[in-house]
DNA sequence: TAGATTGTTAATCGATTAACAATC
DNA sequence: TAGATTGTTAATCGATTAACAATC
C-alpha cells in the first residue's frame, strides 16, 4: 500500500506539497482550468523552479506555454501523498488539540485522515463526546485497533502521560504516532514518530521577528 | 531589544534549540550539574557535532572532558531565544488551539510567551472565559494593543476568517503573527508570519511511514 | 598520563537556484 | 512566428558530518 516514490522524495518537498494542494483547490473552486508555476510561486512566495521540481517529484506533467491542468495536478499530489483514500487513525487524549483536529474539515477530508475513535484514561471524560465521537476507555484500544486495522495513533495527552500512552498505542499494534505533546517519546525502531513541535515554531517566529526588527533600523 | 545574534543563526539550529532546552530542564530537575553533547545527542537522536555547533551559536561554552554546565547552558539558550523575559501576545479566536496554548505551562512559562488577552468576533463567545481569561470583543483590540505595547498576535480563527482577522491585527499595530489557520495570509513586508502547518506535518508522517514500510519488506 | 570532550576547520552532502534547450 | 512555459542539467549555496588539534 505504501507509495514507493514518496519515500525517495526530499522531506522539504513533501512538507511543501500540502500548501500547493490548498492553493490548487482554491483555484479549482474558482473554476480555473490551468495554472503555471510562476502563478503558484507568486502566491506562495517561492521560487518557480522549485515548484516545478516539487511537482515533477509527484509525477505531474505540464504542457509548455499552458501550464498544469489544475484537477490533474491535485490528483497527482493527492495520490503521491496517499491522501486520496482514507487513512484510519485513533486519537488518544481529550483536549483542545483533539477537538481542533477532528472538527477541522481540511484535515479530515482534505488529507484523508479519518479519526475512527477517541480514547482517554480519565474516567470523567469517558462517555462524553468530542466532535460527535464518543470517548472510549483505554482498555478498548488494543481490541479495536486490531479489528479495525488501524496503525496510526494521534497522541494528544498531557506531557506527563505521553510516554505511558505511547507505550499503550504501540502494544496495540500502532506503527506511526503523530505526537502533539511536548515530550520526546521513546519508541521501537519500527515505529515512526512525527513531532508537532510548537515551541520550535515559536522560536522560529522570534528569530524572524528579530531579523525583521534589525533590518528596519 | 532584538537579539542580534539570533537573526544570523541558521533556521534549523533555531528550531532545534527548544528541544535541547526541554531535555536540559529535565536534567536540571534531576539535579544533574554537567552534560556532554554526546549525552544530548543520544537522547535526541542527533549528531553530537551538530549539537556542539548549535550550542556554540547561542554563545555557550563548555569545558573539555567535563561538558557544559546545565544551568549555564539553559540560560544561554533562553537568553539567545529571548525567552528569559516575557513576550506579550494577543490571541484571536476561541477554539481548541487557544485553549491548549494558554493553558500549557511549557509554552506560557517555558517560552516566555504571555498571552495578555483573548479576542473574538463571535458575540456568543464574548464575555466567556478561556483558561481564566475573559474573551473580549474585537473592537477593543487596537486600543489595548497600543496601550499594552503588544506586537505579537496569535491567529486561531476559522480559515474563512483568517485574512480578515489578520488585517485587523495588523491595523492594530501587530508586527508578528503566529498563524494557526490553514490559510496563507497576505501581510505587508514589515510584518512577520510563522505558519503552524499541521497538514505539512501529516504529510511528513505519511512519508516516513511509507519509507519504514518498504524498508521492512 | 590517558582518555574524553570541546572547539574549529575542512569535506561532504543535499537542496535551492540559475541557465538553457525543448515545445506548444 | 514570438513568447511563455516546461523539463532538465549545471552551479551555487548552506547545512551536516568528518577530522583533528587543543585541553582539562
Amino acid at each position: 500500500m505504501a507509495n514507493n516514490a514518496l519515500k525517495c522524495a526530499p522531506m522539504p518537498t513533501i512538507r511543501r506539497l500540502p500548501s500547493y494542494l490548498r492553493f490548487l483547490k482554491l483555484l479549482q473552486v474558482r473554476g480555473r482550468e490551468y495554472v503555471s508555476c510562476t502563478h503558484i510561486a507568486n502566491e506562495l512566495n517561492l521560487d518557480p523552479t522549485q515548484i516545478r521540481k516539487d511537482l515533477a517529484t509527484t509525477g505531474a506533467a505540464g504542457t509548455p506555454k499552458i501550464g498544469y491542468q489544475v484537477t490533474e495536478l491535485i490528483n497527482s499530489i493527492e495520490s503521491f501523498l496517499g491522501w486520496n483514500d482514507p487513512t484510519y487513525a485513533f486519537l488518544v487524549g481529550v483536549n483542545g488539540v483533539a477537538d481542533t483536529l477532528i472538527s477541522n474539515p481540511e484535515i479530515q477530508k482534505g488529507c484523508g485522515l479519518d479519526v475512527l475513535a477517541v480514547f482517554d484514561d480519565n474516567s470523567a471524560s469517558i462517555g462524553s463526546e468530542v466532535a460527535g465521537k464518543e470517548v472510549l476507555p483505554m482498555e478498548k484500544l488494543t481490541d479495536l485497533a486490531k479489528r479495525m486495522h488501524v496503525h496510526i495513533g494521534i497522541l494528544a495527552v498531557s506531557d506527563s502521560q505521553a510516554q505511558k500512552m505511547s507505550d499503550k498505542l504501540i502494544s496495540a499494534g500502532i506503527k506511526a504516532i503523530w505526537n502533539f505533546t511536548h515530550t520526546k517519546i521513546d519508541v521501537p525502531e519500527d515505529v515512526t514518530v512525527e513531532n508537532v513541535d510548537i515551541a520550535a515554531s515559536l522560536a522560529a517566529l522570534s528569530a524572524k521577528r528579530a531579523a525583521a526588527e534589525t533590518s528596519l533600523s
